[in-house]
RNA sequence: GGGCGAUUAGCUCAAUUGGCUAGAGCACUUGCCUUACAAGCAAGGGGUCAUAGGUUCGAGUCCUAUAUCGCCCA
């Protein structure tokens, strides 16, 4: 026996190779072809400062096991990958590195500064990529794009001003989430809301008029005070209505204060009166608005007060808090402080408590968007798996407010919006303009900020196809098929990506969404750096391989279910990989055993083994496709995993080596080497898609070994890699009396092994057996007497109908039938009969199961015909058992 | 406060849409280094399907409450 394939499976010394074979060739490369249909997945643009995590490798295994599958189907599929920009992540990661210099952007201006984040994006930014290659990813690299490349920002310019002249972008002072560190607006998603442990102070505001007199209010946020114009109350409250109009005096600055009725204000929160800060509470903002208040802003940009907030001024706004809180205390102003639990916003790039602030921002008007959006997903053009997340999906467009695009950094898209300094008129424009739309003056400034990356983001799926030209590759994979992601970004981006094609492409971007689980840990937390309880892919992949870490991922991904991973669980995919890597190298050795290489088979040489492997392996095919299908991916590989481990290896290898070892023909042995090479090749192809290396491998080796030994699977291995290689076909071409026969003999020899458990007889000793039938239980079995004998390790076997039972023998019912095993001077009579007993237990258990259904009157007299067929015909079946079983244990009894 | 999800073997999860005695993997017990594989082979043990009601001939599955945990939104 000689094989090439080394004894041990080691992935280190495949997956690169083959992935560096598969990038040479170009097989993950597509080219439009109208007369093939397309199967187009974009890739989520991981961050360009991201490192790859398991969420990341969750979401990629996925797309790739959808690539890999469609490509063998036929189709033309076009995985396109690529990075996004990040403005506000990466804009930090370039500060902080500046800062480590003792540096800061604006010492460099804002040209220099760019060219410096660019430099560390070519030096840094292909990490996450080449770590996407690690993991297998077939993506199309040719076509790898970038949110900030040429193409895209050209998309982005285009969507701007469109947008614009259709009057669905405008400008204005409203209020919005501001981040004090980042210095930057943000929009409504971008905020993290948690739950705080805060305190509600009630502070006497006296009034004007009567200084002794005072009016409570209740606030979580004090430091605000210093910004308020107004107290409001309920219009409706009783208790306060004779007060409206009157004049407060706010405490420690003085200034005067109306009580303004507002519907807005709740009567039962804290004493319901409200103070009304409307630049700096986005309801006061309202407020405000209601009663043309004029906002006081008391604080600058990065948070620090600023000089409306009096003797304040230059303190931060939480320790700003702090100061005036005693004060406060200190003068008798606060009447209580009672702890409140309360949402507080935090920014999601850096984590700072937003503050609410009043600004001249960029804004998409969302309301015609979003119904357009709603309206094509009701018309089922996009379909959700789970369905569940289109509820969730339709409820934020339902309820969206207009998506603030501003964004005060350098990083990104600059916003093609010029001002006149003469004029003061805005140009937007796709080129920078030469002069002032308006009045033609060549005193042009352009505006200063960039737009939210998830803008750029939500071209994606045709910024990355040529759009706004109409390519090639646009017409034809354009709307693309599905899209993978988790429910993080399906406001984000999801979302925004509909309503960004329905408007430029006029088409949904995608016709089917897979909202998969998030990765958590062990003990069902998210993985964190902060927490440090993640499991790096990357190490997963150099201890386990690559394929390891793909099965394990994926055959716990159930429907969109979490997924709680601890490193063990990649020793489910490293066994499974191993397992297959053996049962080739039992295949290739047995391929290369001489045999005539002139034999050709015929259909009709297959044995009934061979049959029974041939159907078992179409009913996976099948399942697994159909699971594929609908995106259940643990059924797939859970279906797939059982087929090769206890169908293939524990089964037909075993039967099967008889005809290999000791051939009764050399005929007979080509065809256990010719089905051995079909089933095999065909469960590499069906495997292909979810441990995409090591089926490269052995295909590859299966290949070149049949070949040698000219053994004849027609054209069912063809082409340089199992990629191109279909993705096979269910016929289940033999009847189910073969598998029903299976399952007799497993049934029987199992029975026969136990036995030899029971008894202590080592499984190299040899028995005798004798089975015996009755009227129905025949089975053909005289026919698979060699399967019998070689699995259950047998001398001598009878069969027979109505054999008797022979003495000192244990003896096993299964069904229709008994097998025998003499054991005269080794059987334990005391074992044998608890093995009856225990036997005997477990059929008088079933049998009050299905004799309590049929003395039920209406379950004879209603369940359909069939069910009530099947528990009489089982309470036949399970009667007869019984009585053998006993007469097994009477005969005991009289020998004991 | 509203919405969604989860609760099944010691652990992590399934269960083909209401119909055979609820299945895997890991862990556990017993015996095996059997010439593909000890990362393995063979044989086992282990479940009041969170709780309480209801619908039904029949419920892990459908309905209504309750409890606990998690996520999202306000």
């Amino acid at each position: 026996m000689r094989t090439k394939l080394s004894t041990q499976y080691n992935p280190k010394e495949i997956d690169d190779k083959w992935y560096q074979f598969w990038e040479e060739k170009g097989f993950f490369h597509s080219e439009p072809n109208p007369s093939q249909k397309p199967y187009t997945i974009v890739i989520p643009p991981p961050n360009v400062t991201g490192v790859l995590h398991m969420g990341h490798a969750l979401n990629n295994i996925i797309q790739d096991i959808l690539i890999r599958w469609r490509r063998m189907q036929g189709y033309n599929t076009l995985w396109m990958p690529g990075t996004d920009h990040a403005g506000i992540a990466t804009q930090n990661v370039v500060e902080r590195e500046l800062a480590a210099k003792h540096k800061k952007r604006e010492h460099l201006g804002r040209e220099r500064f760019i060219e410096e984040v660019w430099k560390w994006k070519n030096q840094y930014g292909s990490t996450i990529i080449k770590q996407l290659k690690k993991l297998g990813s077939s993506c199309d690299w040719d076509r790898e794009r970038f949110t900030m490349d040429e193409g895209l920002s050209t998309a982005v310019k285009e969507a701007f001003v469109r947008l614009f002249e259709k009057g669905l972008i405008y400008k204005g002072k409203y209020m919005i989430n501001w981040c004090p560190r980042c210095c930057t607006a943000l929009a409504d998603d971008e905020v993290e809301h948690e739950e705080h442990e805060g305190n509600l102070w009630y502070i006497k505001y006296p009034f004007r008029d009567a200084p002794h007199l005072y009016f409570i209010v209740a606030t979580t946020r004090p430091e605000t005070m210093l910004g308020d114009v107004a107290v409001a109350v309920n219009p409706k409250d009783d208790r306060f209505k004779d007060m409206i109009g009157e004049i407060l005096t706010l405490p420690v600055t003085g200034r005067e204060l109306p009580i303004i009725a507002d519907d807005f204000v709740d009567p039962s929160f804290g004493t319901g009166a409200v103070k009304v800060t409307p630049a700096h509470d986005p309801n006061d903002f309202e407020i405000g608005k209601r009663h043309t208040l004029t906002p006081i802003v008391i604080m600058h940009e990065n948070g620090i007060m600023n000089e409306n907030a009096g003797d304040y001024e230059g303190l931060d706004r939480f320790e700003c808090r702090n100061a005036l809180v005693e004060e406060l205390k200190l003068k008798k102003y606060i009447e209580n402080v009672s702890p409140h639990k309360h949402s507080v916003g935090h920014c999601y790039r850096c984590h700072t408590v937003i503050e609410p602030y009043i600004s001249d921002q960029w804004f998409v008007k969302m309301r015609p968007l979003a119904d357009a959006a709603i309206k094509t997903t009701q018309e089922k053009s996009i379909t959700f798996f789970p369905d569940r997340w289109e509820k969730i999906y339709l409820s934020w467009l339902e309820n969206v407010r207009d998506w603030c695009i501003s964004r005060q950094i350098w990083w990104g898209h600059r916003i093609p919006a010029w001002y006149c300094q003469e004029c003061r008129a805005t140009t937007v424009a796709r080129e920078t303009p030469m002069k002032c739309s308006k009045c033609g003056s060549t005193q042009l400034k352009q505006d200063e900020d960039v737009l939210d990356t998830w803008f750029s983001s939500a071209l994606w799926p045709f910024s990355t196809m040529g759009w706004p030209e109409e390519t090639p590759e646009l017409l034809y994979y354009y709307p693309t098929s599905t899209l993978v992601t988790d429910r993080g970004i399906i406001y984000f981006w999801v979302a925004r990506m509909v309503m960004m094609g329905l408007e430029m492409m006029h088409q949904v971007p995608f016709s089917n969404v897979y909202i998969h689980g998030t990765i958590l840990d062990e003990q069902g937390r998210k993985m964190s750096k902060s927490l440090g309880n993640g499991i790096d892919p990357l190490v997963m992949i150099d201890t386990y391989g690559a394929d390891a870490v793909r099965f394990s991922i994926i055959i716990l991904t159930t429907e969109g279910q979490d997924i709680k991973l601890s490193e063990s669980k990649f020793e489910m995919g490293r066994n499974f990989t191993n397992k297959l890597w053996n049962a080739a190298r039992f295949v290739m050795m047995n391929l290369e055993e001489e045999c005539p290489k002139e034999i050709t088979i015929e259909p009709g040489d297959y044995q009934f083994e061979d049959m029974w492997i041939l159907n078992r392996l179409d009913a996976t095919i099948e399942v697994c496709t159909s699971s594929l299908d609908q995106f259940k991916f643990n059924d797939a590989t859970m279906k797939i995993y059982d087929f090769m481990w206890h169908t293939f290896c524990d089964w037909y290898l075993e039967i099967v080596k008889a005809r290999l070892y000791e051939p009764v023909s050399p005929r007979d042995k080509k065809v256990a080497q010719t089905v051995l090479a079909r089933v095999f090749n065909q469960m590499l192809r069906i495997l292909h898609p979810f441990i995409p290396f090591i089926t490269e491998e052995l295909w590859q080796n299966l290949k070149q070994t049949i070949s040698e030994n000219k053994i004849d699977i027609g054209n069912d291995i063809h082409g340089k890699t199992i990629i191109g290689n279909m993705w096979p076909r269910a016929t289940k071409q033999y009847g189910d009396h073969i598998e029903k026969t299976m399952v007799v003999l497993q049934d029987i020899i199992r029975a026969i092994r136990n036995i030899r458990s029971k008894m202590n007889i080592m499984e190299k000793q040899k028995l005798n057996a004798v089975v015996s039938f009755s009227e129905n239980g025949e089975f053909g079995l005289k026919e698979h007497a060699d399967i019998l004998r070689r699995m259950a390790n047998l001398e001598h076997l009878e069969i027979g109908k109505n054999l008797t039972k022979p003495i000192n023998s244990a003896c096993e019912v299964i069904g229709q039938i008994q097998a025998f095993v003499p054991l005269a001077g080794i059987i334990d009579p005391m074992a044998e009969k608890e093995r009856q007993l225990k036997h005997l237990k477990q059929l008088e258990d079933h049998l009050l199961v299905v004799r309590r259904k049929l003395e039920n009157q209406n379950f004879v007299a209603r369940a359909p015909a069939h069910v009530v067929a099947m528990e009489q015909n089982r309470q036949k079946e399970l009667l007869d058992q019984i009585g053998k079983v006993k007469l097994i244990l009477h005969d005991l009894e009289c020998r004991i």
